[in-house]
DNA sequence: GTTGACCTTGGAGTAGACTCTAAGGTTTAT
DNA sequence: ATAAACCTTAGAGTCTACTCCAAGGTCAAC
């Protein structure tokens, strides 16, 4: 039994984080003291460890909730109801980085083309992509290579 | 000379975005009509260029602001100030891919370890997995795989 | 009997990038 | 004359995941 201050001190979290997945339906303490204040039990604190672990994995609160759906009655769910939830995230999280690595492609050709050094930004080959290139087509720049200054 | 919703339809965007973008100094309008409407002039239509390929590379409105702070006045800078900034974003978009790819890692391992089949979760590997692995790590998963339903 | 550390509630603020609404003015076409 | 399609403004709403605040109640120690 504990109180909520200890909880998340236990779990590296603050208590207003706590209050906060109380209100969007993610935990609950089982009790109540007579004081009002929470009490959460041990099977309270394991639901947690539950959703700190989901998060660690990258699932946001919104895919958390299902999965503890899922997880409360899992009697009546199959594995597949789970292998889904988990594969769509998988999809999700491959597609962000095919995104983003898009963008370090780009970074890296538009770094690669600018000398970098210390002469008039006038010329400089990153500026001029980003004024008169085709959008998001830096291909240009892998060819021509900019001497030092 | 354009009006707002011309240059927004141009570029495939909406008007309120141009707004936004004039509330936020990333692109003010070089002119209004005697009505009171905003008119945009070839330049400002550059500069939404600019803007709209810098998003495109994955710079923030921030980072924009950075960039055009730089390019206004090109002459006075060098070519370090900008690569710096790129550089800056390579390494901050690096580490956001390397925390996706290990959401991707965790998620594969979870994936891999469920037979996805109709069988009842009550012994799904990805529930136990959230239930009682030692936080983000299911390196166990990738030993113990799981016959198909 | 008061200090300090805890707890309660409701509600506001943060960041980022829009997106939408309301209430109204202007222009163009029919 | 009027409808449709534009434009204006200020301000609110969206999404995510907290984080902080104010005003107050509770509890243990000294």
């Amino acid at each position: 039994m504990f109180r909520i201050g200890e909880l998340a001190k236990q779990h590296g979290i603050n208590a207003d984080t706590l209050r906060f997945y109380e209100k969007h339906g993610l935990l609950a303490p089982s009790a109540r003291s007579d004081n009002g204040y929470r009490v959460y039990s041990r099977d309270d604190a394991q639901r947690l460890a539950f959703i700190l672990r989901a998060k660690a994995v990258g699932f946001s609160l919104g895919e958390i909730t299902e999965l503890l759906s899922i997880e409360v009655n899992k009697s009546q769910r199959v594995c597949s109801d789970v292998k889904d939830v988990v594969d769509d995230k998988l999809m999700k999280v491959s597609e962000k980085i095919a995104e983003l690595e898009r963008f370090r492609f780009s970074l890296q050709l538009l770094s690669d083309g600018c000398c970098g050094g210390s002469h008039s930004a006038e010329h400089c080959t990153i500026l001029q992509a980003l004024e008169s290139c085709e959008p998001a087509d830096f291909s240009q720049l892998a060819a021509e290579t900019h001497a030092d200054s």
